[in-house]
Order: C-alpha cells, then sequence, then structure tokens
DNA sequence: CGCCTGATTGACGCGGTTCAACCTCAGTGG
DNA sequence: CCACTGAGGTTGAACCGCGTCAATCAGGCG
C-alpha cells in the first residue's frame, strides 16, 4: 500500500506532522496542543494481509485509525453466512467508544497499519476536546449516510446490478485516482477474491464469477486475467447498476 | 399511537419536563438550563399516516426528534423498487446536521409528532452544547451499529429469519419502554402495514404476510387482528432470527 | 350497499444457491 | 525438470426460496 509511510513507522519517525492522513482523519480537526496529546498516546501496529485484527465479542482496549492498507468489518451468522458490512481505507476510524467488546469481525484485506490508542484514556480525551467528538460524528453520520446506501444495493439490486454497482464504484474510485472524470477505457485492478466480492455483495462466488463473465460476454467491461478490468462501456455499465441516474451512489 | 401526549401537544402544553421520551432523545443528557434553549427552539409538528415529511433532495430546513409514532427512511431505483434504510421511533433523531440537502425520503408510517429545531440554530447550539453533542455522538454510533446489522440481515437472511428479525426487534423495543427485561408474553402494536414491512425487510408484502402466518401456525407468535403481536416465545422468536447467540442485536 | 385499502392464499416460474467436477496457476519439493 | 499440492476461479446441473401474477377475503367508510 503506502510503502513510504510503513517504512517511516519502521524507523520510529512517527510524528503526526508527517501523517499521511491527519487531515482527513478523526485528528483532523485537532490543534497542535490537542495532538501532542494524542501522540503521547498513540502507538503504530501493522498487520498482515489476512490477518484478524479484532472478533466480534473481544474487549475492546484500543480504538484506531487506519494509517495505510484496506480492512473489512463483517459479522457472521451462527451457520458461517458472512456479510461484508464495511471497507475501512486509509483515514477511516475502527472501533467504538463506549463500547466494552466488539461487534463486528475486523480483518487486514492487505497489509495495515493502524495508529492505535487505547480506548479508555481515547474516551476520557473525547469528553476532554470538543474538536475531537466534533470530527467523530461528522465521520459517523458519513459512514451512516454509505452504510444506508448499501443496504439498498443488498436489499433490492439483482445479482447483475450488484455487480456492476461495485465495479462502477471501483471504476469511478480509480478515475478520482487519476484526477479524470469516469470514460470507457478506464481500468484497475480487482484486488479482493471472488470470495470477498460475494461477502461485499451478499452473494455467493459462483454468482459473482458467472455474473463478471456475463458482463465481459456483454461487452460491457473486458478481462485480463481474472482481476484486471477494462470498462469497455462506462454510460452502459452505469445504467446496469439499476440506480436513479439522479441521486447517485455514496462512495 | 400515544394519544395523551398529542393531546398535551394539541392544548398548548409542552414543557420538556413532561415529555415522554426526553431521557432517551438527543437532549437526554441536557440539564435544566440547556433544556430551556432548547425549550426556546422547539416547534412540535403533526404528520398524518402516509404523509411525506421530507423528499430525498429536499432542503433540509429542520431536524427533529420523533415524539410519537413511527416514520421511515427509505430510497428507491428506477424502476421504483424500494428500501427502507431505518425505522425511526420515538426518542430518535431526524435529519443530519451539516447537510444541506435530505439524501432519504422521510414518511409518516403512522401519525407523527415531531419535535422540530430549525436546523441552522440547532447546529449553533450543538457547538455550544457538548453533552448535546456527546448524545448526538452516542445515538449515531448506536444508528451506525444497527445499520450495519441490518446489512447481514438484507444481505445474508432467509425471508423467516428476516420475520423474526424485525418481531424480536420491536418486543425488544417495546419492552424497554416497559422498563422490563423482555420475556415471553410481550405483546406490541405492529405499526407497520405488510408493504412497509417488505420495504424494510427486502421482501415481497406477500412473502412477509406468508412468513408472518408461517410464525403463526408454529406457535412462535399470536396474532390479534392483523396488526397487535403476542411474543408467545421469545427465546424461540430469537433463535428463529439465525443470529449468534453471543454479539447479540443492535436495538 | 358498493368501494377501497390492506391482507391472505394459491399456482407458477425464475434467479440464485447448492453441490460437484474441473481448470489454471503459482509454489514447493523430490 | 516434473510431479504434487492447494488456492482461486469457472462451469454445469438440479433444486428451491421467493417473486410474480391473480383471485379472494376482511374490515372501514361514505
Amino acid at each position: 500500500m503506502n510503502g513510504n509511510f510503513a517504512r517511516l513507522v519502521e524507523s520510529g519517525i512517527t510524528d503526526c506532522g508527517s501523517c499521511p492522513i491527519q487531515r482527513r482523519a478523526v485528528c483532523a480537526y485537532c490543534q497542535s496542543a490537542e495532538l501532542l496529546l494524542l501522540e503521547q498516546m498513540k502507538s503504530y501496529k501493522t498487520y498482515r494481509a489476512g490477518e484478524v485484527i479484532t472478533w466480534a465479542g473481544d474487549d475492546q482496549l484500543y480504538v484506531a485509525t487506519v494509517v495505510t492498507g484496506v480492512a473489512s468489518l463483517s459479522q457472521t451468522l451462527e451457520d458461517g453466512r458472512r456479510q461484508m458490512v464495511g471497507l475501512l481505507l486509509p483515514s477511516d476510524f475502527v472501533g467504538r467508544p463506549g463500547r466494552e467488546t466488539a461487534l463486528f469481525d475486523v480483518e487486514a484485506a492487505t497489509e495495515v497499519v493502524l495508529c492505535r490508542f487505547e480506548r479508555k484514556p481515547f474516551e476520557k480525551l473525547l469528553a476532554e476536546v470538543p474538536r475531537l467528538g466534533e470530527r467523530m460524528l461528522e465521520m459517523a453520520l458519513d459512514e451512516l449516510d454509505a452504510a444506508r446506501e448499501w443496504m439498498l444495493l443488498l436489499g433490492r439490486k439483482t445479482a447483475r446490478e450488484k455487480i456492476a454497482s461495485l465495479l462502477s464504484i471501483l471504476a469511478s474510485r480509480e478515475s478520482i485516482l487519476l484526477e479524470q472524470a469516469p470514460s470507457d477505457g478506464v481500468s484497475f485492478d480487482l484486488r479482493l477474491t471472488r470470495e470477498a466480492m460475494a461477502d461485499y455483495l451478499g452473494l455467493t462466488l459462483e454468482t459473482v464469477s458467472r455474473q463478471i463473465n456475463a458482463l465481459k460476454r456483454d461487452g460491457v467491461i473486458e478481462l485480463t486475467g481474472k482481476r484486471h478490468v477494462k470498462v469497455a462501456d462506462f454510460a452502459r455499465l452505469l445504467s446496469e447498476t439499476g440506480d436513479d441516474s439522479d441521486g447517485g451512489m455514496v462512495i
């Protein structure tokens, strides 16, 4: 992911001023004196891809911010059915102040670096530093909106629409990174296995495989290998999502 | 609904001290001086069942607390498929501070009484009264957890499990209002039509009807009329939700 | 009484799951 | 160098849960 910062962490240079995501994280509104308080509390920890960061039900000793990498938030039913309920990207917050035990499984999808705070002291700081609480509220409300958009996909979309939605989100995000408007020919790496996509979309991996190949057969996308997607017809892909043309997805 | 309070509202007696949900609403942690500030800003408004409170895309002039009744938060796809993304019960908060336009449709499912605040002054108060922000954050985090639990329901549960989950949530809420632990024999009014339940659960109204009657046939619940439910066997109802026994539902 | 909305019930078919075989490719070790 | 292995992916066939369409019922109201 962001190898530069990972190296900085390893080398011990961990000053908030050089943090790549400070301006978007929970500490975004903090002033230097407040940052200093956080700086004294924080510790970095790195997780390997696939490693479990927390199990649902575990004591929640830490809360944290994702510095680099991608983590997933998921739940399972008694019989093992799994549903991913959130993707945590750099600057996203992990854990819930005020709760003793974790509600969801958190896993590192890629290598992940967390900036961790012990929960109790963090809660104390939250009560004392209004700017921290303000940003926390803002982030919680944004995540709530995103979760609600996803509920529409899970509850009402067909398998083909779900796949088209996921691909169009990934394509849009790729375009944004390249600072272009999304258009035909955008291509990106699918960093998720078919199974992870299935868990995210509320499908089985077989259905994911079939629908991706159906979109390929229909000329909406092109595949190179299993994991590299090129969007042949972006407008067509969007129309396949079933979304209202206005309104638009939250990413 | 709560006819008593509705009458109080009509008669003009609207003092926060007599408010049935003040201890659980956004103003829960406010002290008397702070309550007085809110008291000066607030205005009650009653909506008829079926009335639309806000359309997605509307300017968001007010935020509010649900005092009595049930409201729904929902969105639609191009072809009319609807998904409810939140159920607002008494003490729940409506609207999002910091956002200019609404993202979702809000409708009164039953007659609803809102305690409204103009958004701008409320945001100002939010910045000045820490106790208000604290409670707001707490409520937002709870809703986020609930939304994520709901994603599991929408993505992975069977029709029967979905119905059982909804009923057990409603039963739990009812018990909490009565300040009891949930147990066999709890009963409550199902203040939603079959169609509204279907929109909430990502099902069709026919399937909702069939599954409710199946739970009745199996002795899990009893029905009086179409809308009054008595939980004959609460443990059984819980086991029918498919949830992991630990972890547990968020209400 | 007829009308309308909400709810129930049945028949039927499809989309997506389930189960299973097989393919591909990257390690790994003899 | 090739055989072996295991993870990820594809594909097929059968099944079935739930959606779809349609008829009917129940209750409230003018």
